[in-house]
DNA sequence: GATGTATCGTCAGTGCACCGACGAAAGCAC
DNA sequence: GTGCTTTCGTCGGTGCACTGACGATACATC
């Protein structure tokens, strides 16, 4: 009986609790936007013109998943997506008149759901459980990227 | 500027957590069998003849996935699928002989991974992080399933 | 200005995760 | 033993996420 046990891997929990935030935003927020599409979103109301590499790094996805998810978001008339004429290579994005309309709608239903997710932790447990996960994510990523600033022997 | 701070949402940390494992999973411990593939290898090692929706449950994992993810794992050979004699709607999952081993050695690189992962954490830290989001993701699930036993109350 | 390298976005392939609908089998009526 | 309902697994559809390869554009060097 070699099994172990997966309550104490944080990959599984990791998994659990993005599903588990899955359900609740689909049942509280938005059954049409997904979180990733408010992220990129957001992202975009706050540096509207990003173009798509950047918009990925802000919000974590890469070149290939963020390229689908600015077509779902145009397709529904969220965002605008046109050529850098600066750079040929680029597509510059910004939201559209409804895409801030969405915005605003879904970031006081997102505040609320994240109000009833963690009402199982106290304020101070929230605040824990916030730099928690964030320090080893954080950590995470930089055993991907190592490093940018100095040490260029890379 | 309405837009938000993604940091204090726990659905997008959650999602930056899953990704770093993932990441940190394909460089440490396989690159052929991936997490919730060895999550369903290792519920089948300490409950052997389970059946696929027991199993998914297990794990947390809905009809529909677990049907793929035991379909790759009898692909590769780690695990035998028969009908239940007693019930025909089901079938009983089992680990093979390979299947064993895989799991033998993987638990090793699990164990290291995790240690990996968890190291900007002390070890009253990682205690906290373990009971922090377990508690959210047993809430959250719960949300979804209205109780099994008494408090009938919704 | 031609050559070589780096970057941006796309595409194909794989895998996880959900939903809703479906057929097959089982269990409960009566 | 003929129906009603439930349960198990499958199938089709959508969406996120990564990798590796590719074409187009830009940049850097000569």
């Amino acid at each position: 009986m070699a099994a172990v046990d997966l309550t104490t891997h944080p990959g599984h929990l990791a998994r659990r609790l993005q599903q588990a935030h899955y359900l609740l935003w689909n049942t509280m927020v938005s059954e049409e936007i997904t979180s990733p599409q408010f992220a990129v979103l957001n992202a975009l109301v706050a540096e509207p013109g990003l173009d798509q590499r950047t918009a990925g790094e802000r919000v974590g996805l890469d070149r290939s998943t963020i390229a689908e998810v600015v077509t779902r978001l145009g397709r529904r008339g969220l965002l605008d997506k046109v050529r850098d004429p600066q750079d040929g290579r680029r597509f510059l994005l910004r939201p559209t008149e409804e895409g801030l309309r969405v915005h605003r709608k879904l970031t006081v239903r997102t505040a609320r759901m994240n109000q009833v997710f963690l009402a199982p932790l106290s304020g101070d447990e929230q605040a824990l459980f916030f730099d928690l996960i964030r320090r080893v994510a954080d950590a995470a990523e930089g055993l991907r990227n190592p490093a940018e600033p100095a040490t260029a022997q890379g």
